[in-house]
DNA sequence: CTTGACTCTGGACCATGGTCAAGGGTCTAA
DNA sequence: TTAGACCCTTGACCATGGTCCAGAGTCAAG
């Protein structure tokens, strides 16, 4: 029968081992990033160790700015062994396409305040100050 | 009496000239970006043009990726004359220095997102995929 | 047996920046 | 006068990623 006693949690033993909240993990569970865990009698979920991995991927992969949305595709692929690897290829590279844009949009903002901030005195008298100007200003005529 | 007729617009004429929604202006009057314009006896909004310049404001600032509530402040000061262009650099560099921190952090993810794109091969099976792998994987054991 | 810590469900709530709908009044041209 | 375009207010709704609450049941220690 292989009774192998894994370890098993109860959801706030998970919560403390992958340092998230209680909550959180039920909501990764309702928006399909966890697996319905098996209940015991009470009706408590009841986790193996399996779920604190997938925890930690979910923050990793959050950290590199994917969305939810974009983790639960990527969990969904690394169970698909035909396509797996080059999806999971593929969407990093266009996480990746995203991070580059988003970067390019703000160093365009970063040029538009500087020369602003350049341009202003720091002080005198408010029509004079270009970053007002510069926005459209002039409304108090 | 200097009955000079400035022009006057509806809501509907004024979001036609400033390029924005009449149900955006209204939410901007709500939260304190634009100030309660007078009424006509029907109860129509009456706007004198300075409102159209105001809205280009908003979208300038917003360009440069003020939030409203930032956006607020900053209109508040433009009518400071004394704090004025003080305050109203200082907030253009905090704005700029959000800027650079976000840069940064949109930076690490991309080298952290290259990292594991340069190390993948693309294709075999899920197990050598270093992506998954270091996100955290074998939860497919 | 009781106390306190834990868990369950369902639903409300947060910020952000709006957007849309319902049910009514107004304005203008034909 | 009437149609059609416009305006009014109030209030609900969207996505995102959770957080918190109430009211009830469970579990372990003392």
């Amino acid at each position: 029968m292989n009774t192998q006693a894994t370890q098993h949690f109860t959801i706030g033993g998970v919560a403390r081992r992958a340092e998230v909240g209680i909550d959180t993990i039920r909501y990764y569970e309702r928006e399909g990033l966890l697996p319905p865990p098996r209940r015991r009698a009470s009706g408590y979920r009841d986790y193996g160790p399996d779920v604190v991995e997938r925890l930690r991927f979910i923050r990793r992969a959050k950290e590199l700015g994917f969305t939810l949305e974009e983790i639960r595709e990527l969990l969904v692929l690394s169970t698909d062994r035909e396509r797996g690897v080059k999806s999971v290829k593929q969407r990093a590279e266009a996480r990746l396409d995203q991070v580059n844009q988003r970067i390019h949009e703000l160093q365009r903002m970063k040029r538009g305040l500087q020369q602003l901030i350049d341009a202003c005195p720091g002080h005198g008298a408010l029509e004079h100050c270009p970053i007002l100007r510069a926005l459209g200003g002039e409304e108090n005529a």
